[in-house]
RNA sequence: GGGGGCGUAGCUCAAUUGGUUAGAGCACCGGACUGUCGAUCCGGAGGUUGCGGGUUCGAUUCCCGUCGCCCUCGCCA
């Protein structure tokens, strides 16, 4: 086999008069009758191959040769004449005038050659993806994962943290997302799950005294995909001992710091803090998008100054009226604000209420309701002519903040609103510790039940658990949730506490996070920790929206693997020696 | 589990109100061509219109079911 002196990337007119061997795949062919060119590709970039028939043997092999097939070649390293150089290659100045081709693998013709991929519907891409993978845009992506990561293990070395592996194979915990569970051989009728994430271990790892741990590790949870979620997914994970909320947010700051400045030289200036209550009150979300305004106004006092019954109803039931500034939004028409109104339903309100201003006065929609307050309402939200207004109603504050808080993402992201090239980071804090769960009727966790609650709202844990903030904090990147983490609770009174609000009796505890109360008994240092969806954070980086862009081998929605296809039937002696029996009305054919 | 969109040649798409032999570009095959770089030119082959059923004289088109892919609500401590 030959062996490459030089990658598809390299060679430039400096290299002119020397001999090359390069090797890859044939990216495309053209054949002249007489002179065959070859556009040869590698990790690196793209070569033009030259075979004249002089070479007889070289150039009859390069006859054959068609998109996809292996090849390597030895020649001469020429410079292009005047005005024949190619400006949209790296390697334009030159071209390969080769004497030897050896064909490596020839390859079938491919359903689609990377050129084309781009434009390929996703399926195919994802059953073909080692075709799909060849494209310089992926590779180009899965190249800065791999710098991510990099960087990210290079960095926690220099702050002093072990990067400690924890198990797959888990006990279930019931709390959270539905486990993935592996059945145990050993242990008929029982179950692995496997981790949602290494919460527990790396708490436990705290009280072993490790002091500073990290894992860039694989977790599973056993929920609906979305655009932005897979079933399996990648973590940066970090704790820490001895450590207050505020040494976990700058080692954390210190780290995307690092990374947006190697990876897209961009400064990353020190980081914005809101709190929870504010976050929603402004922008009714908890991972606001800070690139464009369209804040949410409380119009709940002049709202009731109208006879609108919408408006009255609503307050009097304990609601509120709020109301965003769509600049410009008058150009909607009114089947688009038909639309709007039909979407927002999906989020518990019964419509959306809409005025347009018009010569400094309220206009269409609900306009001949509120008629009394336009003035007031007007330069409350410092509308101008051509402004849409917006009203979220409802007898829940939560279901106004939920509406209004989608209702101006969206309408940034249909308007334009959003200056491309802008990176908005911001910490959201004191999130509640807990929130009460109307359908359960029950007390849940906000973030998990090991979050410490802060030192002031302590006392309220009896009186007032629902008051109670927490030290817990998210990192949120243009409105999307990078990651989250929290100071633990280290004290097993003060977890005994919070289980029992949380309806977990002490028996249960004690079966499901035994081994963590017992650990926290033998002296448990305060500390606390944080996990980086790191999937989503190389999606920023990247610039795609879509999370199976940034993973190798993706699933689908359905959780399959279109490449692999997985999950698959298994025989049944598998199922025999894991005791295992698979009910017929739900196993596929071959199953049973 | 719910809502929406899509499924036609290897790939990306078209096909009038339900009406002749389902078309185009790229890819593929054959030929021509000694400087192209999305090569060009000539010719050719390629279809279970996802699958199953129904309505109809006639279905890519309408209806029902089903499968697959995408977006989304629920879900995601």
């Amino acid at each position: 086999m030959l062996k490459r002196t030089h990658h598809c990337g390299q060679l430039r007119d400096t290299d002119a008069g020397s001999t090359a061997t390069v090797a890859g795949w044939v990216n495309s062919y053209r054949d002249h009758g007489g002179v065959i060119f070859i556009d040869l590709r590698d990790r690196e970039g793209l070569t033009q191959l030259v075979f004249h028939p002089e070479n007889k043997e070289a150039h009859d092999l390069a006859d054959k040769l068609r998109n996809e097939d292996v090849i390597a070649a030895t020649g001469k390293v020429v410079p292009r004449a005047e005005g024949m150089a190619n400006p949209k290659l790296a390697t334009g100045a030159i071209e390969v005038d080769c004497d030897t081709l050896e064909i490596l693998n020839k390859a079938e013709t491919p359903p689609f050659t990377p050129d084309e991929a781009g434009k390929v519907g996703e399926a195919q891409r994802l059953k073909y993806r080692y075709l799909d993978l060849r494209r310089p845009a992926m590779q180009k992506i899965l190249r800065t994962r791999h710098r991510v990561t990099k960087i990210m293990r290079d960095y926690f070395d220099e702050e002093g943290f072990y990067e400690v592996e924890t198990p797959f194979l888990c006990r279930s915990t019931p709390e959270g997302a539905r486990d993935f569970l592996v059945p145990s051989r050993l242990h008929a009728g029982s179950f692995y799950a496997l981790p949602q994430s290494p919460q527990l271990f790396k708490q436990i790892l705290m009280v072993a005294g490790l002091e500073k741990y990290v894992q860039i590790v694989r977790c599973f949870r056993d929920e609906d995909p979305r655009a932005d979620r897979q079933a399996e997914f990648t973590q940066l994970d970090l704790e820490m001992s001895f450590v207050d909320q505020d040494d976990v947010m700058n080692t954390v700051e210190g780290l995307v710091r690092r990374i947006w400045k190697q990876v897209a030289d961009i400064d990353v200036p020190p980081v914005q803090r809101m709190t929870y209550a504010e976050a929603m009150d402004r922008f009714g979300s908890d991972r606001p998008d800070l690139r464009f305004s369209m804040e949410l106004i409380d119009v709940t006092d002049l709202a009731s100054q109208t006879e609108f019954k919408v408006f009255t109803g609503s307050i009097a039931a304990g609601g509120q009226v709020k109301a965003i500034r769509v600049p410009g939004g008058a150009t909607l028409t009114r089947k688009q604000t038909d639309g709007l109104a039909e979407w927002v339903k999906q989020f518990g309100a019964g419509g959306l209420p809409i005025c347009k201003v018009e010569n400094g006065t309220v206009a269409t929609g609900v306009a001949k309701f509120i008629e009394p307050i336009a003035g007031a309402l007007i330069e409350k939200l410092g509308a101008d002519d051509g402004d849409l207004i917006c009203f979220g109603v409802s007898d829940k504050k939560s279901v106004v903040a939920r509406v209004l808080g989608e209702l101006r993402v969206k309408l940034a992201h249909e308007l334009k609103m959003i200056e491309p090239g802008q990176w908005k980071w911001l910490w959201v804090v004191d999130f509640p510790l807990i929130e009460y769960n109307d359908e359960q009727k029950r007390w849940d966790s906000l973030h998990h039940p090991f979050t410490a609650p802060s030192d002031e709202d302590l006392a309220l844990l009896e009186s007032d658990p629902g008051a109670v903030r927490s030290k817990a904090y998210d990192l949120v990147l243009n409105g999307s949730e990078l990651g989250g983490g929290s100071i633990r609770i280290h004290s097993p009174q003060v977890q005994q506490k919070i289980f029992n609000l949380l309806g977990i009796d002490d028996e249960a505890a004690k079966a499901k996070f035994g081994f963590l109360l017992d650990a926290l008994k033998f002296g448990a240092p305060p500390h606390g920790g944080l996990a980086i969806g790191l999937d989503r954070m190389v999606m920023h980086l990247c610039g795609t929206t879509n999370i199976r862009d940034v993973i190798a081998f993706p699933k689908t929605q359905n959780g399959a693997d279109l490449m692999t296809e997985a999950p698959s039937t298994v025989d049944l002696a598998q199922l025999d020696e894991l005791s295992l029996r698979v009910q017929t009305h739900h196993a596929p054919d071959k199953a049973v």
